[in-house]
DNA sequence: CAGTGTTGGTATATTCTGTGTACCAACATG
DNA sequence: CATGTTGGTACACAGAATATACCAACACTG
């Protein structure tokens, strides 16, 4: 029985969040007790894991100021704060879970989706397109959209497998940006999909996302 | 952020072991230093989860004897104890995830499998024969049987999805007993698994698993 | 310039799980 | 009779996380 601590999971969560460009370099982050309601933890817990950022070197604490971003390379990063077995993961075996996953809620999200959540999705791939060239800002909407897709199967077994591998998955960020010059496609793929669900084409939807899954799959 | 008690989590493991058959109505559990060796935990935990069976009524404590098996119905499970957000799932529910992920380990797992695991899948399907007529020996095979190979594809990430549901596939023998009168047919299928495996034929393992769950789902 | 509010730094008390250890009385077995 | 088991109980302890202060340094503002 591994004990899951607060302070590993909020370094994780800023070093995702570093990787992925909210946290820009030699800038600093916000303050710490913004922090704390953020993640809703306490900041004894939140500075816990500011130090151990420090020694790592992710970031630099400077009193009275701010703790700013360094550059630093996650190569070697102490398997404490990993996810449980995160070693000898690779790219295309988060994507091999997932498309197992999400192929099957689509299949059966594709007949369940209500116009409300199609909406939503509706929302989702307009922010994606204004944020073509933003790229922390795209990868949030792109999570968001599979997300919803997930969401709407209304299978909470299916929602539990995927819940318990998207960290994997925001995870993979720090070691990767395969997403480099892949938004278009991705952008494409995800209108494709939204214009098949609400046209009510079940089986092109689920088509057109297995087929986004094996452009990703392809790009690396 | 919830917060998994392990004595809630002992809760769960008995029950679903009261459940499965394994500890009988009528008879008594181990003992309480035999339960927190089997469950590693410390037996102040261990009593906590008994005191919390004892008020749900599913055991009765007779001090300097034992704790009892008790006939309960279960259906008011106290949502404490119950996996995050068990309401509204179905078996079927499970059995859709199952297939998705089972699926996929399966694909990659058929071309990976060493010698050494298929000798550990014959050994298992063999105390399956043995065990036809005690249900609960034969389920817990069972399970072994579908966990080995998701083991056998080596992609963390699938495992641990898998692994993040298999609470739900424990616990939801406490609902139901799906596989009454179905255990041949359980078993001549994971006879045919194995023995598609053993000869190299990977696209019949990976149609027969499938099966497999369709059967299950027809048989509910 | 004085006042106010922010920043990180620090210390302390408290709560909650969970462990570990010890000892007890009741009972069974040899 | 001695030994070992059973559940029952109490207490000390460690670790994680919270909550609540207060401090010094700095920035901003009226």
């Amino acid at each position: 029985m591994d004990k899951e601590l607060l302070h590993n999971k909020a370094v994780r969560e800023v070093i995702s969040l570093i990787a992925s460009g909210q946290y820009k370099e030699g800038k600093s982050l916000p303050s710490e007790r913004k922090l704390c309601e953020q993640f809703d933890i306490s900041r004894g817990t939140l500075r816990k894991a500011l130090a151990d950022l420090e020694k790592m070197g992710a970031i630099k604490i400077r009193p009275q100021s701010g703790a700013y971003v360094q550059k630093f390379s996650h190569n070697k990063l102490p398997s404490k704060v990993l996810p449980v077995d995160f070693n000898g993961v690779s790219l295309s075996d988060i994507i091999v879970a997932r498309r197992a996953i999400e192929l099957a809620a689509m299949e059966i999200a594709s007949k369940r989706i209500t116009k409300k959540e199609l909406a939503g999705l509706e929302r989702i791939v307009g922010k994606m397109e204004a944020s073509l060239d933003k790229l922390p800002e795209f990868l949030k909407y792109d999570m968001r959209f599979h997300e919803s897709i997930v969401k709407a199967c209304r299978n909470s077994v299916l929602i539990t497998a995927f819940d318990s591998i998207s960290e994997y998955h925001k995870y993979s960020q720090v070691y990767s940006s395969y997403y480099d010059n892949c938004e278009q496609e991705a952008l494409k793929y995800h209108k494709k999909i939204l214009g098949f669900l609400q046209n009510g084409k079940a089986k092109s939807a689920i088509r057109a996302l297995g087929e986004h899954f094996d452009n990703m799959k392809a790009s690396i």
